[in-house]
DNA sequence: AGTCGACGGTTACGGATGCAACGAAATCGG
DNA sequence: CCGATTTCGTTGCATCCGTAACCGTCGACT
């Protein structure tokens, strides 16, 4: 046996899940990417703030960071990047002082409703190439992970 | 409407792909880590690039990038690393002096022999969650967008 | 009230990452 | 056969990231 081809012993990478799903999320989110990050210089995690805050109001950092799955550190500095934008501002809750309420400000509330059509076009852009089964497939497929996984 | 949850308006992130993409991929390889983390140290690109060599048998870096969709600079790092572990050795190319011919060494393939059933299990042990029209789904699922992303 | 542990959020720091620029070698074009 | 272009792989740099340590605040228990 010369080299890793034996099949017993080996692995065969591309069909290996962990890899697939790093593979294909960093090629979706490449692309995606270009959408928030050429109209207005977002990184992702602020992205992600803005679609937390724009879809559910009012937050504090720590929910921003357990629905949109980051690391208090990511929220952290994605809060303050956008508050330096003036797209949001923060209030120190007077009934807890430890926390702050965070919410859009019409700029960035502004900014969010024009970014969610292309986000929906993207989506939808790249589901219409899937036939009408394998969305389907998709769709339980991946919720049927998360299960395992994200949720519960 | 006082805040973002009108419906037409906003979007629902945790149904919004990339992000289901990001999220579940983070999830699974965050987990699958600390096989080849705890037990060698192992960073991902090297990871990646010990499956790649251990299933191909000697290979390029430009090769090895390609087949594990990484980066030239990630793979050019993960070669040093790996290198100076001992786990494989190059070779320049005699017909092509730019080239380096990649090979695992005996300890390198010890050491993916080692990996490969504990990847094979860990892989294993998540798919015995799902229920087998889940596993046909998945499967069907993201080879569908694969083909449109990753492929072709 | 005073102490202690838990919690929200920030920051210093070491390590990883991608881009761009680079050197060396091959290939192409005249 | 020589200069221009392309390719392989490396490296400098700026940025991003997570861990751990930290500060201020809250709540519980004494």
């Amino acid at each position: 046996m010369e080299h890793g081809a034996d099949e017993a012993a080996s692995l065969e990478l591309e069909n290996f899940l962990p890899y697939r799903l790093n593979r294909l999320a960093e090629a979706v989110s490449r692309d995606f990417q270009t959408i928030y990050r050429t109209r207005h210089g977002l990184t992702r995690p602020e992205w992600r703030l803005l679609a937390s805050l724009g879809q559910h109001g009012t937050m504090t950092a720590t929910e921003v960071g357990r629905d949109s799955a980051m690391h208090k550190t990511k929220v952290s500095r994605a809060v303050s990047a956008l508050e330096e934008r003036r797209w949001l501002k923060r209030e120190t809750d007077p009934e807890d002082r430890r926390v702050e309420r965070l919410a859009l400000t019409p700029v960035g509330a502004k900014a969010y409703a024009e970014l969610v059509p292309l986000a929906r076009r993207f989506e939808a852009d790249l589901l219409r190439t899937l036939a009408p089964a394998e969305r389907k497939a998709l769709s339980v497929g991946l919720a049927a992970i998360e299960r395992r996984f994200v949720g519960g």
